[in-house]
DNA sequence: ACCTGAACACCGTTCAAGT
DNA sequence: ACCTGAACACCGTTCAAGT
């Protein structure tokens, strides 16, 4: 267990490792370095703080997304990028979290959005519509992928045995909706969560698609004339 | 500050406004004692430990949430939920991590539910369109707030002076498209991340509508047959 | 019933000291 | 240069004891 050579790069992929195993909330100082062969102290000849720590750990997350290529097909740019989004922060469930409290944004984070920007700026977006699409990309890729890694149960199967067993079930049945939406959608055979995952994107790549059609290049991104605003 | 009774409901509030004005890592037992003017081992005598604590704060939350009313009038129902959302978990900003974390959800958590699927299925929305729709928006609500939440700037003021103050302009300068894009978004007056909270979420609920418009009634919602899928 | 003080097993981090 | 041990100021929580 004790590799000879203590480096910071070491060090920060043993932190992974524990965190994906374990879960954050075991990552102490102590117990990585007992994990990886060393007194608590050692570490700090590599790393300033846990704060440094857990900053190179978000960039090593940052590092494993699938960048889009900037040929100009933004759609399936975004897509490539969002899915591959979705796949690393699910090896990583603790990363999500932390990933939206630092502050201090790392290279591979940089690299992230230089590359994200430029395949919508290379299709032709102007600074309007990549703030829109960023952003609502964003939020759908980063909020699904929240409530995938806090769901109580993965599949159907384990819906049905929380729904049936202990008194949640019980509580349950007083919901009138709860239970339809429960009995018709999360008991039904072949259920999962994630499944939404690709409707979904495509909902918000075509919403895109459209306003851009609209929209006057470069301009502010808005709703079509059909669309209920309510805009004060 | 001490009041002379000390209830579960008091405790809870104080908490509350201990996480709000200071931080949810502000929040320790003994400090929140302190703050009730008590110590901390009276707590114990109204809450069994600091996950019940939690989760009774993150039920308060959901309790401040505006519902939507079940008038067969989905969209604007979805919309005043989701604004409401919005607009707590902002007043909140401990909240929203807190809330995906807990696995047991309080009365006002599934009343909040409740609502919600009573609003869609008002509107006719069937089990698999009720999931669909419930899927998108919640990622959407919860993405934007969490990215929300953590930016560290509000403004473009505040994202001015980050920018030329400090390291991270000369950083930023290396990067072309990241500077074109700090240049004529961030940069540009009256600029504020927020304002793309509606376009957002006009978008999203424009696509539950055309796609509900094109499914078959109850069916798995499905994009239309012009959007580009890969499914396997 | 409600609150307390001492104690236990933890944290992150500083600092002086070892090799 | 790299690692260590003792120590400090914290945590959440148990437990026996006070009123």
């Amino acid at each position: 267990m004790p590799p000879h050579k203590l480096t910071r790069e070491s060090v920060v992929s043993a932190a992974v490792d524990l965190a994906d195993r374990e879960g954050i909330a075991a990552l102490t100082m102590r117990r990585l370095a007992r994990h990886v062969g060393v007194e608590a102290m050692s570490l700090y000849h590599h790393l300033p703080n846990k704060e440094a720590l857990l900053d190179a750990m978000v960039d090593r997350v940052y590092a494993a997304i699938e960048l889009p290529t900037p040929d100009g097909d933004w759609r399936s740019g975004l897509r490539t990028r969002s899915e591959s989004v979705r796949a690393v922060l699910l090896q990583h469930p603790w990363a999500l979290p932390l990933m939206e409290s630092r502050q201090a944004p790392g290279p591979a984070n940089l690299a992230h959005h230089e590359a994200t920007i430029a395949c919508l700026r290379a299709a032709g977006f102007g600074p309007a519509q990549v703030a829109h699409a960023y952003a609502v990309i964003d939020a759908f890729v980063y909020g699904f992928v929240l409530q995938e890694t806090s769901l109580p149960f993965d599949s159907g199967e384990e819906a049905a045995t929380m729904v049936t067993d202990g008194p949640f079930g019980e509580l349950l049945a007083t919901y009138p909706n709860m239970t339809w939406f429960t009995t018709n959608v999360i008991l039904a055979p072949g259920y999962s969560f994630e499944r939404e995952f690709r409707p979904g994107l495509e909902l918000v790549l075509d919403g895109i698609a459209e306003r851009r059609a609209d929209g006057i290049p470069g301009g502010a991104a808005r709703p079509p004339a059909g669309a209920a605003t309510t805009d004060t």
